[in-house]
DNA sequence: AAAAGCAACAACCGCCAGGGG
DNA sequence: CCCCCTGGCGGTTGTTGCTTT
């Protein structure tokens, strides 16, 4: 007996997404919150699995994912937390704010494990690989590879610690900058983002996470310029739109803003305050 | 210029854990 | 306690674009 599929599987479409498909999927999210996932293609009107309508939302669509390459910094969090909880990718993404498990995954599956396999790390173990031999030991030998007693292999050894050494991610680096991997606070959105209403306040969301900050409630503006986001924030904008999925399609950002259908020349505007301000309240309801 | 090979990454698949009935 | 449903996770595959021959 197999297993019964996640869902009926007829009629539905697989393969990448297109800019409509996504544009309803957004929509539905902005308009309903996240709910049901079984539930949301057929409401959203989308030919797709729910799990498929999931996995593009958490890795894609998200408004506070960070697409992009991953810095030189992310890059030595990811082999350190590697070394640390295995190819658990969700527990390596909740460290690293804006990053999706999948695309930690697909980075280390195609740059970081070349890497460490360069400079003689096995990206399994995080242990200086055994010297390549003449003839591979067959594979009930292998665990006793690093048994032998090879002077020539043994120095080797030494020198590729050495790397791994210098390699290794050391927390302190951060502790000496006031930051530490195991202070990150796991952000959901309803902590990033900026609540409409002026007159709300914001209270910092742990103590750890900021220092500076010695009031209590904030104004949304008031954050944005502790955040150094306001004299910059149509760069900030643009980078974004650069980065993400609306730099592919305007149309959905236009949808999303101007609720237009009409116009066949776009005026998009770039002062702040013709933004809407998204948020999203306790219950993960997106409201522009 | 075309074909082959390779790299990157989006998306799919199957399994598992947790919660509710 | 068991069963079912759902969401989440990790491994794998498929597709696309780039580079090399």
């Amino acid at each position: 007996m197999g297993r019964q599929p996640c869902c009926d599987k007829v009629g539905l479409k697989k393969g990448p997404w297109t800019a409509e498909e996504d544009r309803k999927l957004i929509n539905f999210i902005i308009t309903n919150g996240q709910c049901c996932w079984r539930a949301v293609p057929k409401l959203a009107g989308l030919l797709r699995c729910g799990k498929s309508c999931r996995l593009r939302w958490t890795n894609y669509l998200r408004p506070d994912v960070k697409r992009g390459l991953l810095s030189e910094y992310e890059e030595k969090m990811v082999i350190d937390l590697h070394a640390q909880l295995g190819n658990r990718w969700s527990k390596i993404a909740s460290h690293l704010p804006g990053r999706t498990d999948n695309e930690i995954k697909n980075h280390w599956n195609t740059h970081i494990k070349k890497k460490l396999r360069k400079m003689g790390i096995d990206p399994l173990t995080h242990k200086p690989l055994p010297p390549p031999t003449v003839e591979q030991p067959p594979p009930e030998e292998s665990n006793k590879v690093e048994q032998v007693i090879n002077p020539a292999a043994e120095s080797a050894t030494d020198e590729v610690n050495e790397i791994v050494d210098s390699f290794k991610f050391d927390p302190m680096e951060l502790v000496n900058n006031d930051f530490c991997i195991d202070e990150i606070p796991v952000m959901e959105p309803h902590e990033i983002l900026l609540s409409c209403d002026d007159s709300s306040s914001l209270t910092p969301s742990s103590s750890s996470s900021s220092s500076s900050s010695s009031s209590s409630s904030y104004s949304p503006k008031q954050v944005l310029d502790e955040l150094h986001f306001s004299p910059n924030f149509d760069d900030y904008y643009s980078e974004m739109m650069m980065n993400s999925i609306w730099s592919d399609d305007f149309s959905c950002l236009d949808l999303l803003i101007n609720d237009c259908e009409s116009e066949g020349k776009r005026d998009y505007v770039t002062s702040v305050e013709h933004y809407p301000i998204m948020v999203m309240d306790e219950d993960y309801s997106w409201n522009f």
